[in-house]
DNA sequence: AATAGTTTTGCAAATGTTTTCATTTTTTCC
DNA sequence: GGAAAAAATGAAAACATTTGCAAAACTATT
């Protein structure tokens, strides 16, 4: 009925005790006396008091929220690294602040800050490369911090991902092993992409380790979309030589590139192999079944919210990198070179 | 140097200046001094200073962050829209506070709290449908709030979205002018899912005007993914009788019909036609491409964004309701019905 | 050079909590 | 029934900022 402003001096009154009191009756009820603490429940129910975290935040209380910077929601990939992680981190009690810099590094350093002014009680962002501001900010706020998705050898700042030069180094490994040696690339950009970057050289590495690369005018470079992915598969197959085998970096290129084949009556894997990095939810499920790298997003979701809210609650238990290893998953795009 | 504690009291004995002028350098810049300003600045700059948002939200400032709490992230349909919203919303200043409750509409209720204790300056929802208590928690904190992703008629929070039961029509009479009459359902659970409950609906109404209706063993009800999507659809083409159409509850579940039948060898559209509905990334690329209804994800959040941003900076220039049209794509996994 | 006007700045109070310490109340024990 | 111990409560200081008001410092005008 009192819908204006309540605060907890307007319950004390309510309840008829201190302010003190009704404070410790949330922070501690076990020192406040059962039966003041139902008089106050009754009292924040009748006038509808929240409790005021910004107020709380101020004595350096922790604020419960966890900032997360991804380069962008919607892709496959993040939406399951993302969905994982605040589940997780909510069950210690978190919230997440969440932004998004579209592949840029500098702007990432902004949201940072902004972060930081709401005073998170961590930081968690994608990938091991980040601005050198970012992480003396990081360092210099003495705040929890953690890197998602990839894996950094001697990073100072703890990594929970898998190792994305190794995804790729299976995949090249793999198709070399098949026979391939005509071999197209569909890759995003890899500026600011640390993830990209390292799957290609993996793959270029497995290559090279057999004896042969990615055809002279085969790399292709498209944005993260079917759409793209599949645009940029039908222009190469209108070219008169044709590779035996296309890597693309993540599923969702392998979906475009896959449905770009299916267009042209291309057969897969009798007249091409394809294969995708991720293993997202549906690739399993894809006509044929795509042959990819597993990258388990949720399970790194998961360790991460563990290991940020543990550095956080207690940051003596301080748990180090965890390394993810990726998986080859060898389903039905991938077979023998045609001929 | 002195990484320690750096308040706005450390930044003013740096610049020789009283807390107060720090503090209007920040909130109010023209009025102090330019040279001031620049001593203020050199010292923030020098101290590593970073301002303290819960400081000021305490003083009925605003805290700077919305709060959105969605079903989940991961599908493909939240997660475009958290891109655009978050997106558009970071443009007037804001951050988001995300969180999900998994189709639990009770523990959208405590996550709804949990936000207002961070005082955020709105609310952002998913779906018209919620609890009672929520509603009531919403307009007891006076709090601008937004109900995204489909449209109340008399609905008292403003609405973003588009109009499910419409678009679960506009598949439905396609299919019935095709001269469908066997026809099968793929939809997820309806409890707590107003957005899948109206678009059933309008498929309902549509073929009951029809004179038909789906098939009394063909609701099938998967859970939201390609894998449960398939995995029906293929026990359905175990069963003697076939429909000759299958209508999807969402793009997603279509995807997941489609490979199913070419799994088995079925023919799209020549045996049976498949639809979906959402018009989601990588539909349009799909081979056949998908017959949908679009629902413009990207365009809902970028309104959306815009509407709640100015009900909080000015809310007299409140915006209401804005409905988005659902729209049929036909495309070619839709055609008359075999034989 | 003195006055009036304007721009800058500082003081102190206010914001909504938590927490330490002291005080009051209750319980226990003989 | 009283003393000692234990439990519950309250007063006040603290947290990092903002802001209304008044004082101080400049500018312009004569």
């Amino acid at each position: 009925m009192k819908p204006k402003k309540s605060d907890i001096i307007a319950v004390a009154k309510a309840a008829k005790v201190s302010p003190s009191t009704v404070s410790r009756s949330f922070n501690h009820p076990e020192l406040v006396r059962a039966s003041t603490r139902a008089r106050i429940d009754a009292a924040v129910r009748r006038l509808g008091y929240i409790r005021n975290r910004a107020a709380q935040t101020i004595h350096g209380i922790r604020s419960g929220t966890i900032g997360l910077i991804v380069p962008t929601v919607d892709h496959a990939i993040f939406a399951e690294l993302i969905q994982s992680f605040s589940e997780s981190v909510e069950e210690f009690g978190f919230t997440i602040l969440l932004a998004s810099h579209g592949y840029s590094l500098d702007r990432e350093y902004h949201l940072i800050r902004k972060m930081l002014e709401h005073r998170v009680d961590g930081m968690a962002l994608i990938g091991v490369e980040h601005s050198e501001d970012s992480f003396a900010l990081l360092t210099q706020q003495e705040i929890p911090a953690i890197l998602l998705w990839n894996h950094a050898e001697g990073s100072a700042v703890t990594c929970v991902g898998s190792d994305n030069f190794r995804a790729g180094q299976l995949i090249g490994a793999h198709i070399v092993s098949l026979g391939h040696r005509e071999i197209a690339a569909v890759f995003p950009p890899v500026a600011e992409n640390d993830r990209a970057a390292h799957r290609f050289e993996g793959v270029c590495a497995a290559l090279a380790a057999g004896g042969c690369r990615i055809g002279e005018t085969w790399h292709l470079e498209t944005r993260y979309s079917v759409a793209a992915a599949k645009e940029a598969v039908a222009e190469l197959l209108t070219r008169s030589h044709r590779p035996t085998a296309i890597i693309c970096g993540n599923d969702v290129l392998a979906w475009g590139a896959m449905h770009a084949l299916a267009r042209a009556g291309v057969r897969v894997p009798e007249d091409v192999t394809v294969t995708g990095i991720g293993d997202f939810s549906g690739s399993r499920e894809f006509e044929p079944p795509l042959t990819t790298v597993r990258i388990p997003a949720r399970q790194i979701g998961k360790r991460a919210a563990r290991s940020i809210a543990t550095a956080i609650v207690s940051p003596d238990e301080a748990t180090g990198s965890v390394l993810i290893p990726p998986e080859l998953m060898v389903r039905a795009t991938s077979g023998l070179p045609r001929g």
